[in-house]
Formats: structure tokens, C-alpha cells, sequence
DNA sequence: TCTGGGGTCCTTTCACCC
DNA sequence: TCTGGGGTGAAAGGACCC
């Protein structure tokens, strides 16, 4: 579900050389939501497919080859993309489905290694160091998952092997769809530098417009900048970075549980909304949310912050941080308003409100005071009781009144 | 062409403390 | 008493990723 477009003048995928050196693999499900939905749509194979939301303000999620042909591609309009295939079929995101097919995915991952490090729903990083000995060599393993990807869900996903994340992420993308590639230390150069430089990972537009004023296309020519220009240029971390990254030099280790930072819920309306009774009422409802997965993950957060963007997609965003973490929706909520209200958008047109909790740690790990006159059972306690009566009867079992309310006016409308 | 929703990380600015 | 600077944390904005 890669965005970027490497449109390139890389080496033609190879799937030999030596990949004794090559512990790291990259595995990337081809065109994920759009193969899973060809699943149950067998008669739709070989077409364009779009799968993204057919009415509104909606963007493409995932497209088969035959759609990216036409030049359609993730994260662009859904409008454009019509435009650009007006015969392609149009599926609604189910992703539940995704979910599903993700965590069978996954576990054959982990059969392999416990080394995995999931990145999004449909690719991962593995080590596979320690499997060597039990499953053969890099290259073997990753056939060995492609080859059961395929048999058990009727998807197929592409490899990349190397020495690095870095290296196999850009191998992944260089071979796809349904191939693998390995990249051995001694090639890495060679692979890397005929690439553009919006190949590497934190290179986007705007990154991209930078170098490309410093004359700067390829990775070789960034591989030949000096890292003290970089630096000036871009910042001082973008800059050491990219100039490590032109030279392969990747030391990240595959890590199994990357703690959570954050949770946030955002929303964009269907037209936008100036009426500040129905932001308020968004934010309740986000701030719900966000409370009830906060309790799911076992986290309290200490910062609230909110998000607005208006009509013409210019965006702020407002934040405080509490004096004991919560995740109490009441408590999220209250702060979300007072942020909403100072930064004076009341009667502004905006296109989008989220509410994210940040500074995050584990619930037990929180001794936390009561402050003043509060009382010892309250809104958590009447918050967890809603947990168990979703978990029982469903997500719309239990609502605050003012969402009921809202309810109530979208049905009579 | 008109831009979703989930995130992470970096930079800059500012307040505050010592 | 006034000024300065380093360190730190919070806030805001933005780039980037899938």
C-alpha cells in the first residue's frame, strides 16, 4: 500500500545472489485491500479495482495493477480517480476483513520468528538470524512465506531480502508484485545509487523540492553532497539521516513491541460545519472513542490535543497537558472543548476535528491522586461499566445523552 | 486535482528554573 | 538588582509514513 512512486531507473529485480549476509526481510502484501476484496469478487480479476469510499470527501485506499496502470494510485481523490478510470469497479473499505487477513498473516510471521515488527496491516519487518538453522537460508524463508501466503488466504506479497530494513524495504517495493529480491552487502551501493531520491524512506515532496534545488536527483548525487550541506539545508537530524541513508547505512534493529505513543480519533465532516454545537458534539463523540480504546490498551495519557481544519485545509492544532494522566472520555472531552473554544474557530468553517491523547503509559503504572472534592467513584467507574455493555451488546449500546440527541435530529432529517 | 485516518518524528519558539 | 545562558519541557506546526 506503498504511496510513494518510485518511478525508476533501478537494476532489474534479481531473486539470486548471496544472501548469507541478509538477515532482514521486508515483506509487503500486494495491493492489500483491493486482493483481499478480489477474494470474494473472483469475476472482477484482471479489471480495475478501486477500493475506497464510492460517496464524499473520500481518497483511494488501495487499487489493483490494473487501476495503477491508468495512473491511480493510494491516498489520491476519489474523484481524480474516476476521472483517471472511469470503468474501474468501486468497493467500499471493509476493514474488518483486512484485520482478519492481517493477523493470519502476521502469525505465520511469528511461526517463523518472534523477531517481527508489524509496520501497517499489510507489511512487516522480520530477523530471521536465529531461523537459519531450522528453515534454511534468508531467501528460502522468504519463498517459504510467499509460497504460504498465497496458499492459505489466495494473496500474494513481495520479499525483500537484505542486511538492513532500510535495504529490504526498497528491495520490496523494487520487485513488486509477486517477486523477491535480495540485496547483499557488497551490492547495496550499486542498488541504491541509480535510485531518485524520493525512493529513500523520509524523503517526500516537499524533501524532494529541496534537493532537487541543490541539484541533488539520485541517491548518488545526495551520496555525494557533504553531510554539513544536508544539514544546513534540511535540519540537522533530516539531514544526518538521509546522508547515512545514501550510503546504506541503516543500524535500526527489527523490534517486536514498539510501544505505543499516542491514540487518536479524527473525523472529517461531510460538508463542512460552522455550528459550533455540532464540533462540540464531534468532539464528545471522539473523545468517547479515544477514552474507550485508551482503556482496551490498558493506557492513561497526561496531553490532550485537538485538531481543526478548516474549510480551505489549513489546519491547527491545540494542546494541554493534565496534571494526572486520564482516560476518562468526560475528562478528555472537557479539555477538548476549552482547547476548541481558545483558539477562537467558534463560527469558522472547518472540514475536520480529531482528538489524540498523547504521552502515553501503562494504566497500572499511574498511581493516580484524586484532586480536591473529587469523588472516589465517578465518571471512570460509569465509563467501565459502558465498556462491559458494549463488549456484550455492541458498540451502540450504551451513548451519552447528547449523542443520543444527535442521533435522534440525523434520522428525523 | 483537491486532498482520509491512523500514526511518528523533527524543528522552532517560548516559558521557566537555576 | 540586572542580565545572560544552559537545560528542560510544553506547545505548535509541519513533513512524512502506510
Amino acid at each position: 500500500m506503498s504511496r510513494k512512486q518510485i518511478t525508476g531507473i533501478g537494476p532489474a529485480p534479481r531473486t539470486g545472489g548471496d544472501d548469507s549476509g541478509c538477515p532482514i526481510l521486508h515483506v509487503d502484501m500486494d495491493a492489500f485491500f483491493a486482493s483481499v476484496e478480489l477474494l470474494e469478487r473472483p469475476e472482477l480479476r484482471g479489471l480495475p479495482v478501486i477500493v475506497g469510499s464510492p460517496a464524499g470527501r473520500g481518497v483511494v485506499l488501495s487499487a489493483t495493477y490494473e487501476a495503477r496502470a491508468r495512473g491511480v494510485h493510494s491516498a489520491m481523490p476519489m474523484s481524480r480517480a474516476r476521472r483517471l478510470c472511469p470503468q474501474a469497479t468501486i468497493i467500499p473499505p471493509s476493514h474488518g476483513k483486512y484485520a482478519e487477513v492481517s493477523r493470519g498473516v502476521m502469525e505465520i510471521f511469528h511461526a517463523i520468528t518472534p523477531l517481527v515488527e508489524p509496520i501497517a496491516s499489510d507489511e512487516a519487518f522480520l530477523d530471521v538470524a536465529g531461523a537459519r538453522r531450522r528453515l534454511g537460508s534468508p531467501a528460502e524463508i522468504a519463498a517459504g512465506i510467499r509460497a504460504e501466503v498465497l496458499e492459505r488466504y489466495g494473496i500474494t506479497c513481495s520479499v525483500g531480502v537484505a542486511g538492513s530494513k532500510f535495504i529490504a524495504k526498497l528491495a520490496s517495493k523494487q520487485c513488486k508484485p509477486d517477486g523477491m529480491l535480495v540485496v547483499p552487502p557488497d551490492d547495496v551501493v550499486a542498488f541504491l545509487h541509480p535510485l531518485p531520491v524520493s525512493a529513500l524512506w523520509g524523503v517526500g515532496e516537499r524533501t524532494e523540492q529541496s534537493l532537487v534545488r541543490l541539484g541533488i536527483r539520485t541517491v548518488g548525487d545526495l551520496a555525494r553532497v557533504p553531510v554539513s550541506t544536508l544539514q544546513r539545508e534540511l535540519g540537522q537530524a533530516v539531514g544526518g539521516h538521509l546522508a547515512a541513508l545514501a550510503w546504506g547505512r541503516d543500524e535500526r534493529p527489527v523490534t517486536a513491541h514498539v510501544p505505543d505513543k499516542s491514540i487518536g480519533n479524527e473525523e472529517t465532516f461531510a460538508a463542512d460545519v460552522d455550528d459550533p454545537d455540532v464540533i462540540r458534539r464531534e468532539l464528545l463523540r471522539l473523545s468517547e472513542r479515544v477514552a474507550a480504546r485508551m482503556r482496551k490498551a490498558g493506557h492513561v495519557g497526561r496531553t490532550v490535543s485537538v485538531k481543526l481544519r478548516r474549510a480551505d485545509f489549513s489546519t491547527i492544532s491545540r494542546s494541554r497537558t493534565l496534571k494526572e494522566p486520564t482516560d476518562v472520555a468526560q475528562e478528555i472531552y472537557a479539555t477538548a472543548c476549552e482547547l476548541f473554544q481558545a483558539a477562537g474557530l467558534e463560527r469558522v468553517r472547518l472540514r475536520l476535528v480529531g482528538v489524540r491523547m498523547e504521552g502515553l503509559r501503562p494504566a497500572d503504572s499511574a498511581s493516580r491522586q484524586l484532586s480536591l472534592g473529587e469523588r472516589e467513584t465517578g465518571w471512570r467507574e460509569a465509563e467501565q461499566a459502558m465498556d462491559r455493555a458494549v463488549r456484550r451488546f455492541g458498540p451502540d449500546a450504551v451513548l451519552p445523552a447528547s449523542l443520543v440527541r444527535g442521533r435522534l435530529d440525523e434520522m428525523e432529517a
